[in-house]
DNA sequence: CTTGACCTTGCCCTTGGGGTAAGGCCCATC
DNA sequence: GATGGGCCTTACCCCAAGGGCAAGGTCAAG
């Protein structure tokens, strides 16, 4: 039997974990002894703890390390591969970030140059409100411009035809908006059209202007998209516009076919002349 | 002027997060009203707090970016470079963790074959204690190696003639040894050597076993160094040895001429018979 | 004037422990 | 048997960087 200083010696971590985990129900001592409350370890814990240790240097939470430790044998590698990659695209994340903010400290202060301005006139959309998070915002999308692709529902031309998203609230990691996808549909056949997507809103949006940022394939991010609603921010109360606070993204391109340098997506803001 | 909601929106920051940037003084609303207490922040407030955004976002600890803030408008750049430097490593790291995690525990549950026992004879030894974390032992370490090389200081032929590490405590990120830097010196020259460096001081080590695990330069970084002091403390419970809690690395090869798959050094630990 | 949206401060909560205090336990030595 | 030192116990407060909520004050539009 081990006091808890030697075991916390034993696997690296310090007698405070220890008791931590114990509370946790994470890793509890093989006995403890009910007058004097002292904690005694068996060395065939030490396996546990060790892996215990090895996991939360990896940077995992206690509570999912005591799900992991649930887990068959056989399914622990699984989820560490799992953790690790999750991990990866929110460094790759950080990594477009860091690149971006020393680019563009280190050139030109900021890049408001993008700024472009569009009339789109009244529109019927089918639309579709959720609340998501970030992770779960790319499928969402995806799945909805594949199902009312154009093989499906004829499209109005041109750029007020390509289907969007209108964010009503932040949209990242923890915060999930609402967000609200659009995809216009000519008027004649609305009724036909909504009919047989019975989850799905028919609304009209007036006539409007829309100041918008072009995005390549490569900037599709967090990064860029966040630099390009700081632009679009920017650049309206330069020219002394008011913009809606609920940003939009239009996709204009097919995400599958693009190269990292195609444009894919306008990152857009609906704006008005401030009456004095 | 815009109110703490309207300021926070702009920036994508929660209004939360301002009354605290307020509180620490990282960005002071441009205006508080002394009777209501409500901020008001100026349009030209929106770029530092885009900035401040960006830096949390890349997960910079607000102390930071208070003193990054300070820094000339030049020198920002640099300091992200370094900051995302750092973090880079410190994912490699953790990159090696995980992969050797999921191998360990795919394939073979562990590695405690690579442990060999090897006789020291009673030594003399030129050396220096201190507290340092992780960061700082390198460095440490091969200035030491450099400046008492076999250029400058006879070595003991073979094994015992290298020059090793002891931990006394442990050494992170966070906790800073104390650690022995140790040279190994032919007993007849020591107080000649001795009187050359000042600042190290010469002491008798006794003759002892010592087992180890020997590392190759590719598995240097902390996972494979602490996965060393698992195994030697494993394989000496399995043996019904004790070890000293002090373990040790031994620099058998120059670093800087190694190729990764070249054994650099060992993971040591003296060994006991246990008295009964 | 009222109402609703917004703002204020203050307090508790989170994660994973670190630090310290006050006191109890174990064991080796005298 | 006493004693001392090192170990252990619980209990409390602390950190970052805010989130959430309550109770109450303010602002602006109708």
């Amino acid at each position: 039997m081990l006091t808890i200083g030697e075991f916390a010696r034993a696997a690296r971590l310090s007698p405070k974990a220890l008791r931590l985990y114990d509370e946790l129900d994470l890793l509890k001592p093989a006995r403890t002894d009910p007058s004097s409350g002292y904690r005694y370890y068996e060395d065939s814990q030490l396996a546990h703890a060790r892996l215990v240790a090895w996991l939360r240097r990896l940077g995992i939470p206690l509570a999912e390390i005591k799900e992991i430790h649930r887990l068959p044998a056989n399914e622990v590698a699984t989820a560490i591969t799992a953790y690790w990659a999750r991990t990866e695209i929110e460094t790759a994340h950080r990594r477009d970030l860091a690149t971006f903010l020393i680019d563009t400290l280190h050139g030109r202060e900021s890049s408001m140059e993008g700024v472009q301005v569009r009339h789109i006139p009244e529109r019927t959309l089918l639309s579709i409100q959720r609340h998501l998070t970030a992770d779960q915002l790319g499928p969402f999308a995806t799945e909805l411009v594949l199902r009312i692709g154009d093989g499906t529902v004829p499209a109005l031309p041109g750029i007020e035809g390509a289907p969007f998203l209108i964010y009503y609230g932040a949209v990242d990691d923890d915060s999930d908006g609402p967000v609200e996808f659009c995809r216009p549909v000519p008027p004649g056949q609305a009724e036909e059209i909504a009919s047989r997507f019975p989850d799905l809103v028919l609304r009209r949006e007036p006539a409007h202007q829309e100041a918008y940022i072009r995005l390549t394939k490569a900037e599709m991010g967090p990064t860029h998209t966040i630099a390009a609603f700081y632009s679009l921010d920017a650049w309206a109360r330069q020219h002394d516009l008011t913009h809606a606070t609920a940003a939009r993204t239009v996709f204009i391109a097919d995400l599958s076919k693009a190269k990292a340098t195609d444009p894919v997506m306008d990152i857009a803001g609906t704006i008005k002349e401030k009456k004095a």
